[in-house]
RNA sequence: CGCGGGGUGGAGCAGCCCGGUAGCUCGUUGGGCUCAUAACCCAAAGGUCGCUGGUUCAAAUCCAGCCCCCGCAACCA
């Protein structure tokens, strides 16, 4: 059996945005979670934070004009509010900035340095000064930066690195002897992946004078420490970690829940550091997929991200709580649409929920006396119903024990779908008019009774304002229904008429699309601008395409041959998913001319041909007469 | 031969680990009921379970090969 004490954790959030579908539906699956097991009657601790530390926090607050801490305190606060709006019951909120984590932070290293699991090392490498950070030389593009395009400074420095490394045998060790420490199955599988290479040690500083935001290291203060460091260890900061009761009764309990981008911080990082300073490990992760938006990646550079707010609003954060919960499959991918809202919204939520407790609840005002009847002793309890109240007992406990929340939905429903059967077949309207069938209907009306009580009980973790409105309207106690489950609901108590519990949404009214989550504001300073000078430094020149192949084993690039004025050359370009080879030859276009070579996929390219894009549009530059290859552009 | 996920009635998915009549939701068609939110209930139609081969008495499920789709990574000079 489980333990009856329980600590969920949900990601610390990098806030550097209102929360998203994906941190949303995180926080309401762990706010599920937690509901359920306090209805349990366990001892429960839900967590969830913000990570405040890092370049990148700093680079926002400094655009915006104010200090990084004035940042991260509004944005965290957009965080807390946010939550409470959405109905979700933490028990505490943890962010990185605050004193009583940054000590414990603190305290940790120095017990790693004093025992010698942190070293001092150098470390070189290739780093790019508009990015922040160090790339590996597979990331490297021809000694640019894949992001920023310009050249790498080869830097090198201090740097503290934890001894990761020495933990890695130990680490498969644990995870082949105990199959739940991560789960699903898959995500197991991908870390035992990542521990068939090499651990390297993981650097855990970087230096004061190239990023200040963070928490110093207590034995040099010319360096703070490293962001994934700082962060996995809000999971026993927030826990009072070392003396507090809360994490002597709560960490050997611990479940991380988290989405699959993180596996490998909290897979490896965090059991390594766990060991290295003599705490037990967590007990447990949890993984789930990702949110993809009709059918695409939700990303911020398609601006198809979708706020959290924006759409509680619309339908009800209710409405979006049983989506997630009921939509995603735990541990894969799933779809999200407001087509797919609107059709669990109706189907699920009004035509079978909402309709059952209206109609259910009416029949027992209208046909009976407004309170619940004793069960007559001359009838007999159906049998249909017990089967199911024990079916949903089981799955949802099942259920839940592997977050499995849709399977725990699936049952609720199935015994929503027993109770309309049921009511259909008893036809209490038609019993009512029959005095010699009093007993008959009084059984019909107790069970209906029981059936909503077993109902409302357990959607209280699911949904909870609705739920409560259940349990208030047939006078239920809001405690889960143990077995036998019969007469939990005692007769007598007054009955009210539940309607309107969730309105049917005209599926015209909701082609009115939410707008995309504010897409990132294009710069409106005119800062970036260049000289005349400047711009005749590029060369620009018609070409024309003597020949055109696509890059072996490339998904994005052509390899074209060109004749620009009386060279011929080879450049590489990434329009492959836009044009066809056999579509390009022959044809003139303009290329940059005095670009430095790039090596791209092993194929030297000399020059850059011009395009215009626009999301997943690409066209190709061309005259509208006719010029020589090798006519100057301007 | 970069890593991973997937291909199951019109749509979206479960089932596959642990072979044995192919299941769920939505949609469609016909019927029933009137307590209820144009809801609810019943019935029907609709599937070569990507392809090929193998193992087996038996394969959606195990094995091998192939095809296609989607992420990530590597390239969008």
């Amino acid at each position: 059996m489980s333990d009856n004490v329980f600590y969920l954790t949900t990601p610390i959030y990098y806030p550097n945005a209102a929360p998203h579908l994906g941190s949303a539906g995180t926080t309401m699956m762990a706010d599920a979670m937690c509901r359920y097991r306090r209805l349990r009657g366990d001892r429960v601790w839900f967590l969830t934070g913000t990570d405040e530390h890092g370049d990148k926090m700093a680079q926002v607050a400094e655009k915006e004009g104010i200090s990084p801490q004035a940042f991260v305190d509004r944005i965290a606060a957009l965080y807390k509010e946010e939550w409470r709006r959405l109905g979700i019951t933490n028990d505490d909120f943890i962010r990185t900035t605050e004193p009583r984590h940054e000590k414990v932070v603190q305290q940790i290293l120095q017990r790693l340095w004093d025992k010698g699991e942190i070293y001092l090392g150098e470390y070189s490498g290739q780093y790019c000064f508009g990015c922040e950070r160090f790339y590996t030389e597979k990331e490297i593009v021809d000694g640019r930066c894949p992001d920023h395009q310009i050249p790498l400074t080869f830097i090198k420095e201090d740097n503290y690195l934890f001894r990761m490394s020495k933990y890695q045998a130990r680490l498969v060790k644990h995870l082949e002897e105990h199959p739940e420490f991560i789960q699903p199955e898959r995500y197991r599988n991908e870390v035992l992946g990542f521990l068939r290479e090499p651990l390297q040690d993981l650097s855990i500083s970087r230096p004061k004078a190239r990023l200040a935001w963070g928490i110093p290291l207590p034995f040099d203060d010319q360096h703070v420490t490293y962001v994934w460091f700082d962060a996995l260890i809000n999971y026993v900061s927030a826990l009072g970690y070392p003396d507090d009761e809360r994490y002597k009764t709560f960490w050997p309990h611990a479940i991380h829940l988290i989405g699959k981008d993180i596996v490998k911080a909290h897979g490896v990082y965090w059991p390594t550091m766990l060991w290295a300073a003599d705490l037990p490990l967590y007990k447990g992760l949890r993984v789930h997929g990702y949110w993809s938006v009709e059918g695409r990646k939700m990303s911020k550079s398609l601006g198809n991200v979708v706020g959290a707010w924006t759409l509680s609003q619309k339908y009800g954060s209710e409405v979006i709580r049983y989506f997630v919960l009921r939509e995603m499959h735990f541990g894969l991918d799933a779809d999200f649409s407001e087509e797919a809202v609107v059709g669990r919204l109706n189907a699920d939520l009004a035509n079978d929920l909402g309709n059952l407790v209206s109609r259910a609840t009416t029949v027992m005002v209208n046909f009976g006396s407004g309170v619940i009847p004793p069960f007559p002793s001359t009838q007999t309890r159906p049998e249909e119903i017990d089967d199911s109240f024990e079916h949903v007992h089981k799955i949802v406990s099942e259920s839940m024990e592997d977050f499995a929340f849709y399977r725990a939905l699936e049952s609720i429903w199935s015994l929503i779908g027993r109770a309309n059967r049921y009511i259909d077949a008893k036809q209490p309207w038609a019993l009512a008019k029959d005095p010699g069938k009093r007993a008959e209907l009084d059984a019909v009306l107790n069970t209906l009774g029981q059936v909503l009580n077993v109902i409302g009980t357990y959607l209280l973790p699911f949904l909870p304002e609705a739920a409560d409105k259940i349990c208030a309207g047939i006078g239920a106690s809001r405690t889960l229904p143990q077995y036998p489950f019969w007469n939990r609901l005692p007769a007598g108590t007054r009955v009210e008429k539940v309607s309107g519990l969730f309105p049917r949404v005209d599926t015209k009214a909701a082609d009115a699309k939410t707008p995309a989550a504010s897409a990132p504001k294009a710069d409106a300073k005119a800062e970036g601008k260049i000289s005349l000078a400047d711009f005749q430094k590029v060369d620009l020149r018609v070409a024309e395409v003597l020949a055109a192949e696509k890059v072996a084993k490339s998904k994005k690039l052509l390899k074209l041959t060109v004749k620009v004025g009386e060279d011929t050359r080879t450049l590489v370009a990434g329009i492959a998913e836009h044009y066809s080879p056999d579509a390009l030859i022959g044809r003139k276009i303009v290329v940059v001319a005095n670009l430095e070579p790039a090596t791209l996929m092993g194929i030297e390219s000399n020059g850059m041909v011009l395009a215009g894009s626009s999301g997943e549009s690409l066209g190709l530059i061309a005259l509208d007469r006719d010029l020589p290859p090798g006519a100057k552009v301007k």
